[in-house]
DNA sequence: AATGCGGGTGATATTTTAATCATCCTTTTC
DNA sequence: GAAAAGGATGATTAAAATATCACCCGCATT
């Protein structure tokens, strides 16, 4: 296989930025900058298609920012890989940028060396996130989940489950809760099958498992 | 402050595997050993609560593993950051990891200077990945995303949205669909409503962003 | 002026979900 | 044998969601 160039494209709304990330990559001999552009609707007027290995893409950008318009570059080319390279740290952007495509996020703080390796990685088909993030990115994933999970039951349900957990018994969560024991048992069996499990200890553990608890 | 060392508790079930790495960290000089154990129970019964600074937790272990321990070494000590050591890139055990309370990530195959930095990060509060695990990370993010937005509209929304994504009339669409013009509105009006747009144009771009189109 | 289109407001019927309770059976304990 | 507890199966009612349709208004086009 020949060494040439990873060709890449450039949208960021500021030209002194852009003016020095083509100097800096130039440098770097393994790429070549072959396009850019202000915004994402003038790069989209004027995309080089099949010339292109890499998008690097700002995120915020006057009327048009890049997580907005990931939908339609990736409409356009839907296997390019593209990396967010931003000063935004707003989980907002992350998510959103992560659902609509890109394959990686890169802060604009990084040092040359890993904005290198993050082209690399995304040029071979990986995944690329600045360190930075990893927090975010954890709370994205905890909280998606807890959203998730938090449905599964309802509140009536929940209650019940939290007196299994202490230890009541049918009877005394019936007494608690003013219902029948015959109510409790019907709640206890849509616990169980939503939980997927098979008797009362088990619910107890995955719904400690899932956050319920 | 003084440079004491940072003191790490190791539970993984190969003896082997734990005495090989606590040479490594004791190398280090900035980590010492206070502990180990081969499972988590056996952790849970011996553990020097107010005497360790970070958990390096395996995931695979007989009978109880890592990510099921979680839970409860979290309600024993809420606040210890807790490092997941493992070979496994099982999305299920990252995710299960990441959201019962893990604080890092990493493979076992990660560089000694990699395993360093990743204590120190979960040590000081931050959090950690190996880079390898960042597309089965992303990957999560979007399907639980995917799950989330999927719900919004049903299914007879979505067969509406994405005829007005072809440009279809409320006439043509009832035409399509076998549903009278009113009823096509009906479903537009509640579209317009779940994706919190003002008009069918906002409905179809916020449609395109959330994954229906 | 008529027509077509989008948007706003309201209504009805059906289906699904949630909450409630009853009856019966098995196992364990006393 | 009786009592307590857990589990299985079934039922009714109310609330919420889904799918359907009607009518009215404003604007643009013909």
């Amino acid at each position: 296989m020949t060494s040439a160039k990873i060709r890449l494209f450039l949208i960021d709304d500021h030209s002194l930025f852009r003016r020095g990330l083509k100097n800096l990559l130039d440098e770097m001999n393994e790429f070549s900058v072959v396009g850019e552009a202000t915004n994402p609707m003038e790069a989209l007027a004027t995309f080089p298609r099949s010339d292109v290995d890499v998008l690097l893409l700002d995120v915020n950008m006057p009327e048009i920012g890049g997580v907005m318009a990931l939908p339609q570059i990736k409409k356009l080319m839907p296997s390019l890989p593209i990396l967010m390279l931003t000063i935004s740290q707003d989980s907002q952007d992350l998510i959103g940028a992560i659902n609509n495509g890109a394959s990686g996020y890169v802060l604009k703080n990084t040092e040359p060396d890993q904005l290198r390796n993050a082209i690399l990685q995304v040029y071979y088909g990986n995944s690329i996130l600045s360190p930075e993030i990893t927090s975010e990115v954890l709370t994205a994933i905890r909280k998606s989940q807890h959203d998730k999970t938090r449905n599964i039951l309802s509140e009536r349900e929940v209650d019940v489950l939290r007196c299994l957990a202490r230890g009541n018994t049918t009877t005394s969560i019936s007494t608690m809760l003013f219902i029948s024991e015959n109510t409790v048992k019907t709640h206890i069996r849509h616990i169980m099958e939503k939980l997927e499990v098979k008797n009362r200890a088990e619910a107890v553990a995955k719904g400690a498992q899932l956050g319920f608890l």
